[in-house]
DNA sequence: TATTGTTATACTCTATAACTATA
DNA sequence: TATAGTTATAGAGTATAACAATA
């Protein structure tokens, strides 16, 4: 069996496979993939801009710009709590719970197609490993 | 045990996990992880810009900006063949080369920390699986 | 003074359309 | 005419620095 490829760039390798049939499945529904990122991480609770900057790795500058784009959409909704007028509290409209459904129902229905190489059992005890691999130490919580 | 993502969104947080360790080391060596991938299809060969465009999955013009980049920074070098003066073949420089080898050694070294939560011999199967999903049918060759 | 967010600026990545040069 | 690349333009994502408002 030939083996010219370290592990590291093996996983680079599905890391790029995943990620462009997830940038295909969130075009379908009109949204980047950073946009239903942070869809996904409001669907059930409203966030704070600080708390999601973190969730998403990102900047505060850039999650702003993030916000005003999808707000203009009204897939998402800023509000102001009344103990600290300093901070916004970021909600989905029931548009954008709409939205981040049916992405994540057919990115559950076609992503695993690539998995169809493997034999069923293996399968099975690939899913279980990804599992452990994405809530293990490390684990930044990006995937939603 | 608990059970509430589906597979599809399961392969997309390994992914966001990988792509964030990758971007990082690609940051450590002053490169985007689109520059790296770019390096990395040329460092066994050059090729024309039709062809590394249908690797990258870009069109045409993005590829254009992209080689403009690292070509500036003495990574890669464009080239006309005599028998075709339209046509271009992109080259890696000793320094692109070197730039290369070093950025996909920390790869290799770094990102299977990731799998450290797995018993060792599931790691060896986990590792045989990915070789079989990025080299079956549907893979993009984007890992390179 | 410390914290929350936003604005200003800049660069990379990527797409589409229009263009140039060569075949 | 068809092909290989580039230029023009635009929008998204992300970073740093400077700023505003509130605590």
């Amino acid at each position: 069996m030939k083996h010219d490829q370290s592990l590291g760039s093996q996983l680079v390798g599905l890391s790029v496979l995943v990620q462009r049939r997830h940038a295909q499945i969130c075009a379908d529904h009109c949204l980047t993939p950073a946009q239903a990122q942070l869809l996904c991480m409001l669907k059930d609770q409203p966030r704070g801009m600080s708390e999601l900057a973190g969730l998403l790795g990102l900047a505060k500058p850039g999650l702003s710009g993030l916000v005003d784009r999808i707000e203009r959409r009204g897939l998402v909704r800023r509000e102001t709590p009344e103990h600290d007028r300093r901070a916004v509290m970021l909600h989905t409209t029931p548009l954008g719970k709409e939205t981040v459904d049916a992405l994540w129902a057919d990115v559950g229905a076609s992503l695993p197609d690539i998995l169809d190489v493997l034999p069923a059992e293996d399968r099975v005890h690939f899913e279980r490993m990804v599992t452990a691999i994405i809530t293990g130490p490390g684990a930044c919580g990006g995937g939603c």
